[in-house]
DNA sequence: CTAAGATGAATGGCGGTTCAGTCATCCTCC
DNA sequence: GGAGGATGACTGAACCGCCATTCATCTTAG
């Protein structure tokens, strides 16, 4: 008689207390009262506090890149493919902005994060963007010997650090607005001649 | 009688600690152990624990880009300024890993680093950017219209996520022998043609 | 001798976690 | 069909370990 879907319940509850306050200054009873359930509750599901922030960027890091991925596949080309991840992933974030500043902001906490249960999430997103240029590469669309993993990190980095900066500058642009101009030096940068 | 560099002995100290256990899991104790001092002196010199990262990373930050600042004065034109930039930005971080360690991965504990007292020293290397972009505008040498601030943005997150993953990667490999292929990346996309 | 720096044991409060008790729901048996 | 019992999800007040910070005391330089 376990509620299936209270789990989700309370990561929601959470998305939303961390974004307002920050993980660290957030109570687990502040999470509990979010989600309209006694703080006891929480650990019927999750095992700490900081599980509730590894399920949660899980949870939502595999959506992210199995949308990405999904969404990309119809693209003809690698050129395309760059360009419309460039700018679903901008989308996303700016669909979500509470779920953005956890992620952005408060989601990197030290050790456990980097290193923890979600470097695996990341690594499923390197590995999609590492895929979109090889295949780039193939069709020669990209120039031959283009270093790979370089590029996949430059990429990545510059498309967190965009939404970073957007996520601190109080979002006060859109950030899917900077997509086209992101993808262009990008394009340019991995291109032939 | 105040040892005047006291504050400082105290901050290195922090970055062997902080690089080997963690922010959170250091002790202000551990600290004042890794200083030989008692960990009651600490609060001669700093306010609070958080007083410790932060002047830690200001001074370290400040110094940063100081050198950076002062290092690529020395060259022609804005194409060899980027270079040196990117070389010397992973150069530096690998003559010192622990610091590097505390820097990409210790620092960023959420709200506390992005909107506190570090935004200045980051802002400040933001503009360091923006102004070698804007030499390479002015000389023609990047291509006209090229979309600065976005551009300032992707450069940094880019090198920073370069460096984030060499450290979680332990250090497998020389970060500075990735400059060139990342400058190249980066060359191409801001230049003209 | 004095004053300022240094010490480190003691403190206080904070907040994650626990768990004894409550209650709603479902089952069983007369 | 309803009374009583069993189940287990839920509650939230209390606990308790932890550790940053303090301060009475000591040390030392001048």
């Amino acid at each position: 008689m376990r509620d299936p879907d209270k789990p989700q319940q309370i990561i929601e509850a959470a998305v939303r207390v961390f974004a307002r306050k920050g993980y660290y200054n957030s109570r687990v009873s502040d999470i509990a009262r979010e989600a309209g359930i006694a703080a006891g509750t929480i650990y019927l599901y999750f095992r700490t506090k900081d599980d509730i922030l590894v399920t949660l960027f899980r949870d939502k890091m595999a959506q992210f890149v199995g949308s990405l991925r999904k969404a990309i596949a119809d693209e003809p080309d690698a050129v395309a493919k760059l360009s419309r991840l460039i700018r679903l992933h901008f989308e996303m974030l700016e669909e979500d902005p509470q779920l953005a500043e956890v992620v952005q902001v408060e989601q990197r906490q030290g050790q456990k994060f980097f290193r923890g249960a979600s470097a695996q999430e990341i690594a499923s997103y390197f590995a999609l963007i590492t895929s979109v240029l090889e295949e780039g590469v193939a069709e020669g669309r990209f120039r031959a010997g283009l270093p790979v993993k370089v590029a996949t990190k430059a990429l990545f980095g510059a498309m967190d650090q965009m939404a970073t900066s957007w996520v601190l500058g109080k979002r006060g642009y859109r950030l899917a607005d900077t997509a086209d101009a992101l993808a262009d030096i990008f394009l340019r940068g991995l291109g032939r001649r």
